[in-house]
DNA sequence: AATGAATGAGCATTCATTCAT
DNA sequence: TATGAATGAATGCTCATTCAT
């Protein structure tokens, strides 16, 4: 019982990373097999097919970022002024902690979404809680009203998750090395002070910048 | 002679669609020279092989972004204020007319940038352009000095693409229909508010920029 | 003990399903062992191996033949002018009782009857006993001369094998539900007196040969 | 294209055999592909699945028989006392003409007729035909009253059939040699002697039996 | 320029059988 | 006696690529 269970996470772990690397249509069985030192109709015994894997491990992945969100569940009202940054802070950490996340999702993506109902309202109470401190934000002036949390939340996923895949041909197009964790850093701390401008030499004063422009 | 360009036009218009709809790995050599209306053979004779199909696809793909920011050098002081909005707004379009560009540079990154070296240094002139503008902006006090250009382009091109390829997934995350042309446009106006904030009450007086894009 | 040879029973009498629904190739020893609520590696331990499984339910099939056939050890001198009709409806009413028979057989025949060396004159005794019966009956004018014993035994024996495993084609071709019992009934009868005419117009007189079966 | 012919119809005759000695579970694409002298590419080119193939088989071994009905549309009311031992010799020399047809309608009967609908109706013209020339024969006492048209054939089929496909264990089990041509013949003899016995030595008076016995 | 025929190397999946406990 | 874990050898099927015409 323990050897198989050994067995299956061994497979499991691997698969991630074939899944990962290789796309679902790229994937192959008998290198994960050969990866996690099994024979391949072990594979079909723990996980019944090819989907079947991609399934879980998908499902598993996509656990790994609401896990992540919990955290969030901790931030209070004296957060608000920095939640924005406190977010994208922490989706950029998560990506560089799970480095497969963005590419099992993209592969996804780019299959259509064919397991995307799988996810459907998972988000729901880290949300929630979000949207109440950025109404709150929104109402002691540091989020514009006009912006909805959605949008909000929206931009910060973006910039993170497209850091994480593509900052290989970003570094191309841009000419500057975004897989040197010195430029990931500045980048991070430039992306907080475009979004949240009010964060940067006022820190103190806390005056959201969108008022005093009016 | 003129047969033959045609039809090998016919092939790579085909192929296209089917890179962007099943990525490389997933792409039928067989499906694309039926729905082509010609032998396999022909792409062979074309093309060469499968891989160098994919290159000239990808290699098209990429040069119609750098076609698209030519608009960009028309640009001139005036625009400044709305310098981020109007790059914006026409990543956000341009993602719009050509659905597949998203999915080839997906497949691509997903697959480790193999080609990524091809592009290198192609967008240098627009950006010289743009940064020019950018800087004075700084000077005049529109964008933070701690904001380098390079994290400003960052920002704007990572919303955009993110939003082309994840709008699906986002749609089951945050409960609201992205692909409906209201809710983006709702999305993308609300963008510019977060992201330039003084272009919010100052509507009136200057030209709305989706006109400005014109 | 007793409980091992409850459990091989048990996987005898699912084997036996088995191999009548699918064949040699197209059983599965999951699917007994599955059927049979046992480790596949039980399967292996009492039966040596699949074909070794199979050989042994072969022959348990044979041998139900060969004891059903015993009955006929008991006719007499005054069922000669039913010896036909007996072993006709005897056979009949054999096929009904095991339906597996047929197939078993049939699977073995097709397999080019790899086995078939097993059952050499086992049907003997009872075969002599009735030839004995049926010379009788030629003498008493009965049975043809010119038709000899293994002639006569073919017949019966074809007609009522054919019956039970093609009924079900022989229903669409000939419009009629061979599997419906009032139709069955019919048949038999129809047969007794094309094959033996003499009963038709006698029926009164003798034991009606239903009964005389019992 | 005549290439392609000559190819697709080495590869039917190779699987005809083939289907007939192991069984659609038991048959072999690649050993069709190699007896052929093939690549098994071309087999899915041709006939789509290995099904599909089989079923392109039992179709036209099928239509064997039905063709070979048609000859049947021949006999007139001159045939009436013989029609019986007509019909069956002309089964007998089809079976022996036709080796692999018994082992396909066995395959298929064993696998619960998942193809018997395809046949529906096909011998329904030839069957009326007989079925006049058989009522005719009734009328002019040849055959009893009391044996439906169904039952007649249904006999004679049986025979026919039974012979062609269990003679290899008949020989075991009678201790003759069903396979020897002379054994044949005189057992055919036999049959039609057993089945029609004034044809024996009354054949020119044509005398039914069937009534003189009452 | 164009096509139908053909192939080799894979690929997901299955299955009888064995092993360790 | 009994079981879960493990394997090697298929097996049906696919696909990029080449060849002959």
């Amino acid at each position: 019982m323990t050897k198989g269970r050994q067995t299956k996470e061994r497979i499991f772990s691997v698969a991630t990373k074939e899944f990962a690397q290789y796309g679902y249509a790229g994937a192959r069985v008998a290198r994960i097999a050969t990866k996690a030192g099994v024979n391949k109709e072990r594979i079909y015994a723990y996980f019944g097919s090819k989907e079947g894997m991609f399934v879980k491990v998908w499902k598993h992945t996509y656990g790994l970022i609401i896990e992540a969100d919990e955290s969030f569940l901790a931030l209070g009202d004296e957060d608000i002024p920095r939640l924005g940054e406190i977010v994208l802070r922490r989706y950029m950490t998560f990506h560089e902690e799970h480095e497969e996340f963005w590419k099992i999702l993209a592969w996804e993506n780019l299959q259509n979404g064919k397991h995307a109902h799988l996810i459907r309202g998972l988000k729901g109470p880290v949300h929630d809680h979000l949207k109440q401190l950025y109404y709150r934000g929104q109402e002691r002036g540091f989020y514009a009203e006009s912006v909805s949390f959605e949008t909000f939340i929206f931009v910060l996923i973006s910039v993170s998750f497209f850091f994480a895949s593509n900052r290989a041909t970003m570094s191309e197009t841009l000419q500057r090395d975004y897989l040197d964790a010195h430029v990931r850093r500045s980048f991070i701390d430039e992306c907080s002070q475009m979004l949240f401008p009010w964060l940067a030499g006022v820190k103190r004063e806390v005056t959201p910048p969108v008022q005093a422009e009016r």
